[in-house]
DNA sequence: CCCTTATTTCGTTATATGGCGAATTATAGA
DNA sequence: TCTATAATTCGCCATATAACGAAATAAGGG
């Protein structure tokens, strides 16, 4: 059942996190990592997920891969993506998230990456690993 | 996340059906069970789940136990209960289900529990455990 | 062309999920 | 109170999922 798959792919906080901050801009992968506070391969994971649903499109733009909302494909995903924001109005726990994003964009990806490949050689200590806000627990 | 664990319930087959065929009527476990044609057990299982993400509501009257669509708890399950039946609409698949439930409704539970028990006792043949319809594989 | 690097794919691991049957619980009726 | 039975809970199994790091892929800049 195809819809069973979209709620699949809506029932994760983590993703559910990256749709609620594609909201407003669309990101690349790098800044979907430092938000959500997890490793890049498995950032690429939930976003393909997003993306097989028909929740999120991605377009590359150099080296980096942007993903955005997608524009209405299906009448089922077009009308959760557009009860999406009130549904995640409920979730306080997005305000922090909204917060960091704000950190996040005022860098420009070059540098953000700059700054998390820097951290993976020697830095070791996970609560350093992102610029603010504490990992969640879905 | 609350909102992940709503989305979890609805991100099953089985119990996008349930609810499908919660939208006119309630139901008892037992004309669930014949609608889906899983185990009791399963079926307790599924029900509880829709129960815990406040998708659905029970009470016991005599031995039978009926689940309802939940009445407005949260403003999250409202909304999603009130797209429901038009993301529903798009699944070819519930078709079938209608017309089974159809068929089950013309029994009172009292007679559907006793026609179920006597198939438990001697018939293995797993297709014909059922009053019509193909299983689904999720 | 080669090197760097952002992202994806792959392989692995721990946990979650969906399924069943057996045992348990709760209720109606004798 | 005892029996029958609808539903739930429990224990088990097979598969799915989310996470990571390592390896592969793709794109820009020397």
């Amino acid at each position: 059942m195809r819809l069973a798959r979209v709620f699949k792919a809506l029932s994760d906080g983590s993703r559910l996190r990256a749709l609620s901050a594609l909201q407003n801009n669309e990101l690349c992968v790098c800044q979907i990592v430092e938000l959500l506070g997890l490793a890049p391969s498995t950032v690429s994971k939930h976003m393909s997920i997003l993306a097989d649903a028909g929740l999120v499109e991605s377009s590359k733009k150099g080296r980096w891969v942007y993903y955005r909302q997608a524009s209405g494909r299906t009448t089922q995903t077009t009308s959760l993506l557009a009860l999406l924001p009130k549904l995640l109005e409920d979730e306080p726990q997005l305000e922090n998230d909204h917060r960091v994003l704000a950190q996040i964009l005022t860098l420009d990806p070059e540098t953000l990456c700059r700054i998390q490949s820097e951290r993976t050689g020697a830095d070791a200590d996970p609560d350093h690993r992102r610029l603010a806000g504490a990992a969640e627990r879905t």
